[in-house]
DNA sequence: GAGGCTTTGTGATAATTATCACTTACTAGC
DNA sequence: GCTAGTAAGTGATAATTATCACAAAGCCTC
């Protein structure tokens, strides 16, 4: 789909030059991602670097036992910090990404990543903000798994959640949760229920509503 | 101190262009850090980014309670991740260094750091190449806390320290492991008895050696 | 060689998290 | 309404990790 550049202009106004943003909607590809759809698997090779234009995307580590652990959030104007890597250095990729809910993006080929860096001041500057944006995300996801229990850590992913979605109801399922914490949905269902009765939480199937 | 020219070329033969040679034996200073010495800690203003010739620096992430987790080491050749995005951005440190054996580097005040990033092209790829490889060590770090028990992530600092001195004995104390592994002296004297049964491992005072 | 400091060993016990084996509830589709 | 399939609840039990409270050992200094 071609790329309305009205649309364009608006969203990056003052984000990137002009030159870049003619650029962009020339070689960009426009997307729209539905909720739940896989965009990248460990081991896949990438071509192209995305840029969140509205909706989430979540990035996960996947171990080889097939456990998952959230590392962060994909939100509006952000782009990911593992397709850079992985496109400048044509490495395969080393995670997950899961749209959170229904997401468009523009998607941009490899080469012109970084023929950019070189070409485009905002566009340099654009690069290393993503990557110091993710590596405070890293660390921040470090943070929780190193040193916070495990309650702790869900009730900071539901605050997330809800942040995310600008409702304090949402749609998910504990074992959903398990996956993104690197643990049993057992364990997610005791918790919860504690939560619950701490008055916390309320529970009900496929939602979760956050007090 | 003055850097000497001849083993500054020597060293970075081959990275670095020519001119940025010559800025860099400018503008650098060259330090020797003693072990054990404290290079950085959280909230302190960092006015520069290390370029490590000698030696090794670990570097960990601290919580509010005085835990640490170690992240990872820098060895020859390698800068900081951290300080770049502290450097580029004016802020604070969010990690603790450590020199974990005496260490040799070269300082770059931060206005050159940014400077080059425009003008040198192997400066750019340099600062790129250690955003992509503090990220890859991140991601480990992750995989580590995450998914791994602390006897297996016991064993694998134990094999990192090793390989780091070059040596199957090495010095440390068991307190010193609690931290980097974020957790207490105990849990970590017992999991080395344990080794110890297996015929992994060979414990004295301050001392372990490697099997 | 006697204190004094640091490091290590260890028992007892608790807290946290993981696993297994089910049962019960909810919902969509026929 | 019935059924199948998914989601959630729960008891029992184990494994892992954390904490507390000391004891013992190693080492340095006087």
């Amino acid at each position: 789909m071609q790329i309305d550049k009205e649309f364009l202009y608006s969203r990056f106004n003052g984000l990137f030059e002009l030159n870049l943003l003619k650029e962009l909607a020339q070689v960009g590809t426009y997307m729209e991602i539905e909720e739940g759809h896989v965009l990248m698997r460990p081991g896949a090779y990438i071509r192209s670097v995305p840029i969140i234009l509205s909706g989430s995307i979540k990035i996960l580590r996947s171990d080889s036992d097939g456990r998952d652990a959230l590392l962060y959030y994909l939100g509006g104007m952000d782009s990911c910090a593992m397709s850079l890597t992985c496109c400048l250095n044509r490495r395969q990729s080393e995670i997950t990404a899961v749209a959170e809910e229904k997401t468009k993006l523009i998607s941009i080929p490899v080469e012109k990543v970084e023929e950019w860096v070189t070409k485009y001041a905002s566009w340099k500057q654009f690069v290393f903000a993503t990557y110091q944006k993710r590596f405070d995300d890293l660390l921040g996801a470090i943070d929780q798994i190193a040193f916070r229990k495990l309650d702790e850590r869900l009730l900071s992913l539901l605050q997330r959640k809800s942040k995310q979605c600008g409702c304090s109801v949402f749609t998910v399922t504990h074992e959903e949760i398990a996956g993104e914490l690197a643990t049993s949905r057992e364990v997610i269902s005791r918790l919860l229920k504690q939560l619950e009765k701490l008055g916390r939480v309320k529970l009900s199937r496929n939602k979760i509503e956050l007090i």
